[in-house]
DNA sequence: GGCTTTTAAATCATCATACAATAAAGTTGC
DNA sequence: GCAACTTTATTGTATGATGATTTAAAAGCC
């Protein structure tokens, strides 16, 4: 309302291309969303109004509106308006969804929950995996580990590398539920550690048992996969209590680890 | 359900009452998908004749197709029309999508992931629903074993209730992550086992387990919980092994087991 | 003749406007 | 003062036009 003016549509002397406006244009609205401009609860504007506020035409609004519902962000009434749903009814397992929280993932607690789903469903996907697992999957799962293991010192890739890791691994398991849950573990793992704040001991750690892990697999040892899993995701727990740690260090306050829940 | 002629807009001549279509739109066109009348791959019929098809104006048509492209069913380019995604892309988490897959789900070959699923994370979330419940919860599932126990010769009334309690179970893990997928277990419980296929003796082994799991989770009793779910799910899956033998008795043609992913 | 470039056509993407349906708020009648 | 009616604002749907984009045919060049 205040600052607006999201898009390039600034003045209205260009002419202001608008190609494929409607994908951009539901992500900003999820994003004023997840940034709680729109709170749970309170009402967006008229549809009018987000027009002239995106400045898109009215068609492209209820687009983004209508899969912004379908995915429990938002509910529509008519003649009442469009209300932001609370957060309990969204459904964070789609991966756009996700993407939307994004940055603001860290506020919505579900990391925690994120860690703890990892750490049930990664070591069952292992087993399966050691059963199932192709040798292309296998021979995904060893590129991975090899680009984990030479970008040792670049965050970065080595991040990227983990998440193909996780991901194929999955995936290898040839369980179509967790494969589709692979979406979920990655925005768990991209942004539960910045990368940057994981020490490089950690690093190295993590690169051992993910060699094991794949070693497991070619010996199609279901118990071996299972506990380098396990082991994998213990290293993943203790990095996030770190970055909480120094994430509650920086912000004065102190909060109560479960009350969170009773807030509604 | 099946031939229905989908709106009523058959003959032109009345005003065809049209008051929220949208929904319903989505919901025909996802059928028409899940029943492959529009099978994978295929491109379905411009935005003009899905008006025609349909009975709806274009708008309805588009904020469809939106709301199944959102959702991974299908997949549209500008000129080229609106493909049939492969199944692989679905997202079969969502409770739309597997709420319009129902009667077909059996030939997505999903439920056998859904039952392998179930079993990786329904312990762990009585586990932590061990720790977590509230007074509240524990009530409602007692309550819901109630209703399980004293329909437990009405083979609906028992599903239902059996729905709400693993709802209910997997909501009291307060994980967020499992209590997304309580739609997912959801569909499994209901279409994995046409009620009445379900032979009285294993409601009856199911009801002890319940009322089982219960008192554990009263007693804050971690491993006894876990203990029960394990045993809750492997009632489960004799039942699913039941159903599949009957179900390949009742077509000739024997299958095997997994050769069902490589007809696409 | 074969290849490249240009043009054209089909279809989605967006816009603008209009009408219908609905539910809240206001108004009138008693 | 309360109930029934009317008004009005907002979403739901319909319709047609324009722009954008990619396939495919047509034209030009070597």
């Amino acid at each position: 309302m205040e600052s607006l003016e999201r898009q390039e549509h600034g003045s209205s002397a260009q002419p202001a291309r608008r190609p494929r406006v409607r994908r951009n244009v539901t992500a900003s609205i999820a994003e004023d969303i997840c940034s709680e401009r729109y709170p749970s609860g309170s009402i967006l504007p008229r549809e009018n109004d987000l027009c002239a506020i995106y400045g898109v035409s009215r068609t492209v609004i209820r687009e983004s509106l209508k899969v912004l519902e379908s995915k429990g962000l938002v509910r529509g009434k008519p003649r009442i308006g469009t209300t932001v749903c609370d957060k309990d009814d969204w459904n964070i397992l789609d991966q756009d969804v996700l993407e939307w929280m994004g940055p603001y993932i860290a506020q919505f607690d579900i990391l925690g929950s994120i860690l703890e789903a990892r750490r049930t469903i990664e070591p069952a996907a292992a087993e399966y995996a050691a059963e199932r697992a192709t040798a292309q999957e296998i021979a995904d799962l060893d590129n991975a580990w090899r680009q984990m293991r030479d970008s040792s010192d670049d965050p970065e890739g080595f991040t990227e590398a983990d998440v193909t890791f996780h991901k194929v691994l999955l995936s290898a398991s040839h369980n179509q539920v967790f494969r589709r849950l692979s979406s979920a573990m990655h925005a768990g793992l991209k942004y539960a550690l910045h990368a940057s704040n994981v020490a490089a001991h950690s690093r190295d750690e993590a690169i051992i048992v993910h060699g094991e892990l794949v070693e497991a697999l070619r010996l199609r040892n279901r118990t071996a996969a299972r506990d380098c899993a396990h082991r994998m995701l213990d290293l993943a727990a203790r990095d996030l209590a770190v970055e909480r740690r120094l994430e509650d260090g920086r912000r004065i306050k102190p909060e109560t680890s479960k009350s969170a829940a009773a807030d509604r």
